[in-house]
DNA sequence: GCAAGGTC
């Protein structure tokens, strides 16, 4: 018996296609190897729906294992073949393979974009040996929409932008393994180890854009100045009117003037009604931002809870970029549901008495998702970072239908001797959507008293603090996620990755971002022989040439040949320079290295003798470890784990 | 032991 074979993206939409196209009660779900698949019936019709998990096919270097640049040609070959961690794939290749053998017609529904094309290409040349296939076009999976994009779905695939997805993997692999390979190579020469050094067209600027901080936060001088405050009324801090007074004289001047004063004069009180808009639904950069906020989550590490909790049909598809709720999710079915979890129950109470529930949405969309809602099922034992991120997403969607809240905010001005003292009071009038989202609102009240203009003030204290100004704050993995999306670089799946890649690479440490003497290195090693690759530049140049590509107005092989020509002359700068370039990237390793040691710090008292015992490095064994001061007299030892730069290869 | 991009 034949069938038509449907090409998914993944498991979660092949379901969601299944479910809108089948007749009624033809749908058989094949579980396989932690997989599954669907089979059903439209008009008497066979049907498979089969789902990739995402690319199943890889790029490989075609020039065997040896590390040599410039290399240029690659081949696609199975995820699972290239890569063991990938090895959970197979199954989903299989089951093409199964599934293929039967078929007689074939229609990609993988997503509308350059990289769903690809996926499916890849699937349709290799596994099935197709040259084409029907194209659903889709941007939502709703029942609707999937009827109407598989009735009228194209009679072939998209060529133009297959070739431009195939064009940007062929690009990316040239220049990341290029240019990482003359970086890595440099540095081998010079030290003789193996220290892998990698950049690529995301890597690269988003090092740079920490460098840059790292460099300013180096470069800043801090400057004194002054800060004068009082307490009045017992209770209440006021501020000069000029934050920052960088003259000393002109502190000297208000001290003399204030610091006896025993009393002062309401001078003006300023009260303004603030509005408090409710928030955006969550799209993934907000949330890993929110995260890092509320529980100071890394975004890598809120990527991997969202994913296990989409996994557990908790919430919705957590890699979107939208910010939009639309009503087909049916915000009262969800509210409904989560009203069984008693933590929300009063306030979806609440907001279920509205006829018609209204989601604040921002701008950002998504090409194929909405934003992140929680699906209303209940959640069994969940971890407690599971809870936490659980709890923050439906705190979220709650408030997103919440009402505006209110603020009041009063601005006094307190005279003393002629000199302006400033505080500032905040209240909550109306709470709004705050009661919704909880203890994560900002519900901070400063209260100031009533007062009136010409109205005296008991002065209780005067100070003046020195203080210095400060350099610009550093990066923290969120909101450098953040400044990556408003730059185009990355997308929103891959940017805590990427970031985590740069902090595997040594180039960057600890949560609030410092880039190290070897991530420094790197960048300048890059500016000045590759600075291409470290420009944001070169993100959106791939982006046209794409455009180009998938408009006939360009050949992919003319873009790779152009690209090719460029590395190869870089390629060749770089080898005529690899001794300097190495040397100067081992001088950055062994500063790091230097910078981080241990060696001298004691280690508390020996047993056997009582002696100090301190950090000391073994030449012999070349690695850290905790030795008596009184070696060779008492020879008490202790190994230590091993740190970066005993972890070095030498090969 | 390399990239960036999908996805579990």
């Amino acid at each position: 018996m034949t069938h038509t074979l449907m090409i998914s993206e993944k498991p979660d939409a092949a379901h969601k296609i299944a479910m809108a196209l089948a007749d009624k009660n033809t749908i058989h779900e094949i579980k396989i190897n932690k997989t599954r698949y669907y089979t059903f019936k439209r008009g008497g019709k066979n049907y498979a729906v089969v789902p990739a998990v995402g690319h199943l096919f890889t790029l490989k270097n075609l020039n065997g294992k040896k590390w040599t640049y410039p290399v240029f040609e690659s081949e696609w070959v199975p995820s699972f073949e290239a890569d063991k961690k990938a090895l959970f794939t197979k199954q989903y290749y299989k089951n093409f393979e199964k599934m293929g053998k039967d078929a007689d017609e074939f229609i990609v529904c993988t997503d509308w974009d350059t990289e769903g094309s690809v996926i499916a290409y890849n699937i349709l040349r290799f596994i099935l040996k197709r040259k084409t296939a029907q194209r659903m076009f889709f941007t939502t999976l709703t029942s609707e929409e999937l009827n109407e994009s598989f009735e009228n779905a194209k009679k072939t695939i998209d060529k133009g932008m297959i070739n431009a997805g195939l064009a940007r993997h062929r690009l990316d692999w040239m220049y990341g393994v290029n240019l990482t390979r003359a970086l890595t190579l440099s540095l081998k020469k010079a030290r003789g180890g193996f220290h892998l050094l990698s950049t690529g067209r995301v890597q690269g600027p988003t090092l740079k854009i920490l460098t840059d901080r790292e460099e300013e936060i180096m470069k800043f001088k801090p400057e004194d100045y002054w800060e004068i405050r009082i307490k009045w009324n017992k209770d209440y801090d006021a501020i000069y009117e000029e934050k920052r007074i960088f003259q000393k004289e002109i502190m000297e001047r208000i001290a003399k003037e204030c610091s006896k004063a025993k009393e002062g004069v309401i001078k003006k009180v300023t009260i303004k009604e603030v509005k408090v808009p409710p928030p955006f639904p969550f799209n993934l950069t907000d949330l890993q931002s929110e995260a890092y906020n509320q529980f100071k989550y890394n975004p890598y590490k809120t990527q991997e809870i969202a994913q296990k909790l989409y996994t557990h049909a908790l919430i919705s598809y957590p890699r979107t970029s939208s910010q939009k709720l639309p009503p087909r999710i049916n915000y009262a079915k969800i509210l409904s549901k989560l009203k069984n979890q008693k933590f929300y129950s009063k306030n979806c109470e609440e907001l279920l008495k509205e006829k018609n529930l209204k989601a604040n949405q921002g701008k950002k969309d998504d090409s194929a998702h909405t934003a992140i809602y929680p699906t209303g099922e209940t959640p069994k034992s969940l971890s407690v970072q599971e809870k936490n991120l659980y709890d923050l997403i439906a705190r979220r969607f709650l408030s997103v239908f919440g009402k505006t809240g209110l603020k009041e905010s009063k601005k006094i001005i307190i005279n003393v001797n002629n000199n302006n003292f400033v505080s500032h009071g905040s209240t909550i009038l109306d709470k709004g959507w705050m009661k919704h989202y909880g203890k994560y609102a900002n519900n901070k009240e400063t209260l100031l008293p009533e007062l009136k203009e010409g109205e005296k003030v008991s002065v209780d204290k005067f100070e003046t603090l020195k203080k210095e100004t400060q350099p610009p704050n550093r990066y923290t993995h969120a909101g450098i996620v953040s400044e990556m999306e408003k730059r185009g670089l990355g997308t929103k799946g891959t940017r805590a990755n990427i970031v985590k890649t740069l902090n595997d690479r040594e180039y960057i440490r600890e949560e609030s971002i410092h880039v190290t003497k070897l991530g420094l290195g790197v960048t300048k090693a890059l500016k000045e022989y590759c600075p291409r690759i470290i420009s944001e530049d070169l993100t959106k140049r791939f982006e046209k040439l794409m455009e180009l590509i998938s408009k006939d107005k360009e050949t992919k092989e003319e873009v790779i040949a152009h690209a090719q020509d460029v590395l190869t002359e870089i390629s060749n700068e770089f080898k005529d320079n690899e001794e300097k370039i190495g040397k100067e990237l081992n001088k950055s390793l062994e500063a790091m290295w230097e910078e981080e040691s241990n060696v001298g710090e004691k280690a508390g008292k020996c047993p056997k003798c009582g002696g100090d015992l301190v950090i000391m490095y073994s030449k012999k064994n070349n690695q850290e470890f905790i030795g008596c001061a009184n070696y060779p007299k008492c020879e008490t030892s202790y190994s230590l784990p091993l740190t970066n730069y005993e972890l070095t290869k030498k090969t």
